[in-house]
Formats: C-alpha cells, structure tokens, sequence
DNA sequence: AATCGTATGGGTAGAAGTACCTAGGAGAAG
DNA sequence: CTTCTCCTAGGTACTTCTACCCATACGATT
C-alpha cells in the first residue's frame, strides 16, 4: 500500500479540473487523478482505489448519480463527494440516498472543497450549509409524519407494546418474556397489527415499527 | 410594524458584539440591538420582538440554551441563531433540541453569519458544514462515533454491498436477485460478517446494519 | 341477555434467517 | 509455483417469523 493518497475529479470542463487539482495539490501526500466523463471516473476509482471521489453530476456518458449508484452496488471503498450547481432539494436528497459523504455547492468552492475533503477523510459528512437546511426538514419529516399514520391510532395498548419492543429488534420470545405473555400471544398481536395496517411479507412489521416508534 | 428589521446580538465579550454589529449593519433596514448576558438578551427580545438572536451559549446569567428555551415556552417570535465555539455533538443535538435554527461556529463566523442571517429570514436552516455530519448522523439515530466500529473496516467489498442492502431490510433473496448471485452466496456473506463482528442471534446482523449503515 | 372488542392461549404450515460445514475458481502476494 | 484471500455455491440442521386457522375469558355496549 502507498503512503500517498489518491483523489479523482471528474468534470467535463477542463478549467474547472485545472483549478481544483491545483487547490487540492496543496495536501500534502495527495495525488490527483482527473476524468473528463462518468465512465473514465468509474474505471479510476475501479483501477485506482482512490480514498475520495470528487464528482461533479451533469458528465457525459455517465453522471455523478450513475457513478455513485455503482461505486454502491460494488462496494468501492471510495468516499463520494458531489460538487454541483444543483441546489435542489430532490437533487440534494436523491444524493443523500445514493450514500454521498460531500455535497458542496460549486457558488462557494474552494476553501468548502479543501473542508470537505479533511471531514471526509475522517469519516465524517459534509454538506455545503446552504443545503443543510434541506437535511434538517428530512430529518423532521422521518420523524414526525404524524399525519400519515393515522393507521396508528387503531391499535390497542397491547398492540402497541408489543410493536415498540419488536422496534426495539426483540424476538417474539423475548418479547413474551419481557410482558409475561405466550409467544402465541405474542403472535396474534403482530398479525393483528399487519392486518390493521395493511402490512406483507417478511420484516415489514419491523421496518414499520422502527420507523414509527417515536410515535407511539 | 417597523420597516426596519431588528436582530439583537447577545455575547459577554464587548470586542466581539463590536465586531458582529459592523459586519451585520452592513445589511440594509437592518438595526442592532446588543445584550451582554442571557437576561438582557431576553428582555430585548421580549420587548423589540427582533427576527433573529444570535445568541452566544456561553454568557452570564443566563445562558443560550436558557434564553432559547425561554423563547420556545413563551412562543416569541424569532429565530434563534447559535454562535459559538462549541463543536461537540452533544452541543449541537441539544441545540436543534431546543429548536435553534442556525449554529455557527465562530471559528468561521464573519461571512458564515452573513449567509446564516439570509438562510434564517427565509425561514430556512443553517449549520456551519462542519457540524452537519452530526445531523447526518442524528437523522439515522446513531450516536456512536465511527471509531468504535472498526469492524467495519475489515469487511471486503461484497460484504458492504450486501450489509446495505440488509440494512435496507431487503430480504436475502431479494438481495441475491438484486446483486444476482445465488442466495447461497449471500447466507455465506452474512455469517462472514457475523464472524468478524462477532454478532449472534437473531436479528442482530440487521440491527447492527441499520444503526452503521451511514459509515458504509 | 346478546354482541362486540380486547387480551389471552393454541395448532399448523411454510417462508425466512441463523449456524456450521465443504469446496472450486480467480486473483494477488509470497 | 505455492499460498492466501475473496467470491462463489451447495448441504444440513435448527430457530425465528409469517399467515392462516381456532378457542376461552373479560368488560363494555346495546
């Protein structure tokens, strides 16, 4: 393994590839790679297993969303970050949703992108601040979607004990344990519930539960 | 009602009350008002019902979480707006507790207040970049830091894929028809993760997805 | 009194996940 | 070339969950 660090920037404008290689050449132990296109950054990140991937979203061939949507399914061990003009809230949250650990808008530049890359290669999250007002409503509506969940209401108070413990990644048998009932009990309460709230299939009892446990 | 906005500034140090008054008189119909501790601070507010405080956490008498959660009992019309050094997640988690719309760290300050002013009028959000990780991290109700898990580093690319998509509560046929390998194979993934996790029994392989999924 | 909702317990069948094996091929590293 | 890791796939046994069915008991409502 080499000492220094590598970090590919994909964008279509050679001046804007010039400019960054420039400021992010500064850090120390760093080596830049540069892409013009989607497709030659994946094949970078695939050949080169570089630590971070600065990418812009509007590339020919494949753009930013398809690069990080493979970078994911591959498990690339590369941190993504986004430098884009988009400052959309469907942009920014389809981005969230893609695994990006960087989003900074291209209006501030330079100083954000030197921050970003030292957050990120810590491990951490950055995003450009004029956008992390879209992250505080996302949060807040994860959280408090009081008004699409009137199904709730329905429950019973057995019901809706034995739905906080199953968010609370219990198994039946724990659960009965833990409200001295039978595990057939146990049962028919959580089928109870899946008829109440129209849920099927494997694990949806669990998923609606943890999403909704700050509810009850 | 006055044109003119007002915002009132409340820090224990004169120097920078000074500085923040300049910076922010440079704003048009705007008027400045400055305290020196928690109480004047909500007494201004009280009485000149200013849009924004930018309040300091560490003042006398009261300080920025009292004056802010004094705003919120009484339902005063303003939005709060941190600024301090404070750089601790626990900080900041009590702060968007208390229903604070802006944090800034001072270590940026001057055009960051400037931004966090604009952002706030508008009735948006603003959190200085460094800071947003938290809230990445808040949004999927984890607060264990990344260093604990060490683990994770030690899992190889196919294995993050499929912990992803465990994470996702995809079921594993699900996940083997979506990475099209055999459902063999991901049963064998998963034990392999458990083994260098250490996790058993049930369900712990997706609680420990779900809470870590962000640092994938 | 009869009915309804709720909580409790049980049965059965099948789907899904967990645990612990073996094993071949690809590619990297020695 | 040998060794190692990783990805792939299969086998077997067991546990847990899901989806139906059923019944009894209690309290409130009608």
């Amino acid at each position: 393994m080499n000492e220094r660090r590598t970090i590919v920037i994909a964008d279509d404008f050679p001046l804007i590839r010039k400019g960054l290689r420039q400021v992010i050449e500064t850090l120390p132990e760093t080596e830049v790679m540069e892409a013009e296109n989607g497709d030659d950054a994946l094949r970078l990140i695939r050949e080169h297993h570089p630590v971070i991937a600065l990418l812009d979203i509007e590339m020919p061939k494949l753009n930013g969303f398809d690069v990080a949507k493979r970078v994911n399914d591959e498990g690339l061990p590369v941190s993504v970050i986004f430098l884009t003009m988009y400052k959309e809230e469907q942009v920014f949250n389809k981005a969230m949703d893609t695994g990006v650990k960087g989003y900074v808008l291209k209006e501030n530049a330079i100083t954000e992108v030197l921050q970003c890359i030292a957050a990120v290669s810590e491990g951490k999250y950055y995003l450009s601040p004029t956008i992390s007002d879209f992250l505080v409503r996302r949060n807040s509506r994860l959280s408090s979607p009081a008004q699409d969940n009137i199904g709730l209401s329905l429950l019973t108070p057995a019901e809706r004990s034995v739905l906080k413990l199953v968010a609370s990644m219990k198994t039946n048998q724990q659960i009965a344990d833990e409200l001295t009932i039978s595990i057939k009990t146990v049962h028919n309460h959580r089928n109870h519930i899946c008829d109440k709230l129209g849920l099927r299939g494997a694990h949806a009892l669990l998923k609606f539960a943890i999403e909704n446990v700050s509810q009850l």
